[in-house]
RNA sequence: CGGGGCGUAGCGCAGUUUGGCAGCGCACCAGCUUCGGGAGCUGGGGGUCGCCGGUUCGAAUCCGGCCGCCCCGACCA
């Protein structure tokens, strides 16, 4: 391709929306254009490489044996209300009434939609297993979209979705999506972890996310590095034995505290440790429940978690009007002690067997010291439900743990029978008895994968795309069009380059050296090859990565194998 | 949804405090010079100053309302 021809509209100035490496290179290299927050365009440079990610991850997908469909994105509610998740889901899924009133959504994911499709077209375990996947535009509602197409609205993902006649079964897809997925984020040049995740609205019990290392990424990654153990914050589990205290239960005292309120007032109000404060949380369950949730004061309640441990969906924090009806004291001054209403407590597992805790005494203005858990209130269930915090060790070898952060571009979920039983899609086994497909659902945000590329793969200069998703293969610069001898070698070897089927953006244009330096390396060409006056006039030329200093000067005949060489070696080194 | 900031040419910004010709740099067009790390000079084109309303002889500037965008948090397959 001739730059001349080409539409690569670079910037050089870094725009005053962008905060981070990846939305600022996108657009200062020509790739996308915001058509509105969390909506973009891709310019004909930032297609080809979401067009080279899709092909990798289309070839690994039909290697594992999915198959390829396309849903529609407009879907009608009755689906959603079938499953359950159009009261369910959220502001994030777009709504919107056709011109007969009725009532339709964009799909921000397509359970509901292959699920409808499957129950209708498979009624025999001998079709089983079946995985079948597409490449499309997904629409999410974000409360707030950032950082460019790391978190849009509008994005392209690509979607599987198995069905199994048994969970061994499931088990058998599901790896074979986990070493698929494995394939793509390697061959894509993405330096990742794999990692336990929580499964949020989509569901299910078991979830593993791809986690690309990032400073910039939106997630905390726990890992150990003796072990190998790694979790989404959301969902990472750590190290606890339980000790009991050597401290003698004293006997509990109420405090006048006027208007103290938080875990830091009480801490240096009644000089304690916030650890043996008892931070005590009224929630309301999916179910309509309250509990009373217990967790030392120097800990964070992971909700997911809390949810888990009680089995139940989700979990909403008490309206102020309900804690005050439970505790009979307002926010702040809550604890487990003489609560007006009894409901159910559960504190964490760091609790059990300590003594002598801090908490409110479900009176305003007033809180409780020493007061000990089994003596001066019952705890229902003692379980995990707080965050791994820095200082926490390993739950497998008792390491000390590691943080650090991540994006997430995959992640895969062992989702059973949940879609399958509330949408009544079924098949027959071996036996002639009707059973719900047992599922799998498997997502890659194909156009987050290039900014999470972008995110670890840039210097002060630029992009530097791993060679099997960059917009080009070969950047061919020729220094000055004015020079006879510079043009004619830079002209034969664009001839020589198109023949021999590398992919190779030719700047011909009449513009000064540094001018063209400047633009290759901001939009990232891993193999860049220059026609300069001084080295023509002997009939050499230079060849240089991108990622590196080093310049070979060649006579020009042997270029085209170098090239040839140089871009084996750049594609070798991404191999699965 | 809570907090903060911004909105003036395609991009980056000044001008708003104290009302009085709508500016600068980059980019774009033409010409000349230049030519290995974002060239110089000369000339030129491009604006509902986010929108609506108000105050005023006069509003980018003051007042009211609305909209959009960004950041932090909450939320989030």
């Amino acid at each position: 391709m001739r730059l001349t021809r080409y539409h690569m509209p670079t910037l050089k100035e870094k725009p005053a929306e962008a905060e981070i490496p990846s939305h600022q290179y996108l657009l200062r290299a020509g790739m996308i254009r915001k058509l509105a927050s969390g909506i973009y365009s891709f310019l004909p440079l930032g297609w080809r490489v979401v067009k080279k990610i899709i092909n990798i991850v289309r070839e690994e997908m039909d290697r594992a044996g999915a198959l390829e469909v396309f849903l529609p994105i407009v879907q009608p509610a009755e689906l959603w209300q079938e499953s359950g998740r159009w009261n369910v889901f959220g502001k994030e899924l777009l709504r919107f009434k056709d011109r007969h009133q009725r009532d339709f959504c964009l799909g921000p994911t397509h359970e509901e939609v292959i699920v409808d499709l499957v129950r209708g077209e498979v009624r025999s375990y001998k079709q089983l297993p079946l995985n079948l996947y597409q490449i499309h535009t997904k629409f999410r509602d974000e409360a707030r979209p950032r950082f460019g197409i790391i978190r849009a609205r509008e994005f392209i993902m690509k979607d599987a979705y198995s069905f199994d006649k048994s969970w061994e079964d499931l088990e058998v897809s599901y790896q074979k999506m986990y070493e698929a997925y494995c394939r793509i984020f390697k061959r894509c040049g993405l330096d990742f972890v794999v990692v336990e995740a929580e499964t949020g609205a989509i569901g299910g019990d078991v979830s593993h996310e791809f986690m690309v290392w990032a400073d910039t990424g939106e997630d905390v990654i726990v890992f150990c590095e003796k072990c190998g153990y790694a979790a989404n914050r959301e969902r990472a589990s750590f190290a606890f034995e339980k000790s009991p205290s050597e401290e003698a239960p004293k006997t509990p005292e109420k405090v006048h505290t006027p208007n103290v309120r938080t875990i830091e007032e009480v801490s240096s109000f009644l000089g304690v440790e916030p650890s043996r404060l008892l931070k005590s949380l009224v929630y309301r369950t999916s179910a309509g429940e309250f509990v009373l949730f217990l967790v030392p004061g120097d800990r964070e309640l992971n909700e997911a978690k809390a949810a888990r441990a009680l089995g139940v969906e989700a979990l909403e924090m008490a309206l102020p009007h309900e804690v005050l009806e439970i505790a009979g004291a307002s926010v702040g001054f809550v604890g487990p002690c003489n609560l007006k209403k009894r409901v159910k407590i559960v504190a964490d597992r760091t609790v059990e067997g300590r003594v002598n805790f801090v908490s409110g005494a479900n009176e305003d203005d007033y809180h409780v010291v020493n007061i000990t858990p089994g003596r001066d209130f019952e705890v229902d269930l003692y379980a995990d439900v707080v965050f791994a915090e820095e200082g926490d060790r390993c739950p497998n070898c008792g390491e000390l743990l590691r943080f650090s952060r991540g994006i997430e571009v995959g992640h895969i979920f062992k989702l059973g029978t949940k879609y399958s039983s509330a949408m009544n899609a079924t098949f027959l086994n071996e036996d002639g008895k009707e059973k719900p497909f047992i599922m799998g659902c498997y997502g890659i945000g194909v156009t987050r994968i290039a900014a999470a590329v972008v995110e670890q793969k840039h210097d002060e200069n630029g992009i530097i795309w791993p060679i099997t998703i960059a917009p080009f293969e070969v950047s061919l610069v020729a220094t000055n069009m004015k020079n006879e001898t510079v043009r004619e070698i830079a002209e034969n070897l664009y001839e020589a380059f198109v023949e021999s089927g590398i992919e190779v953006l030719y700047d011909d244009r009449d513009e000064r050296a540094g001018f063209k330096f400047k633009d290759a390396d901001l939009v990232g060409i891993p193999i860049r090859v220059t026609v300069g006056e001084r080295s023509a006039k002997q009939n050499k030329v230079e060849v240089k990565l991108r990622r590196s200093q080093d310049v070979e000067v060649l006579p020009v005949e042997k270029v085209l194998d170098r090239v040839m060489e140089l871009r084996q070696m750049l594609y070798r080194e991404l191999e699965p």
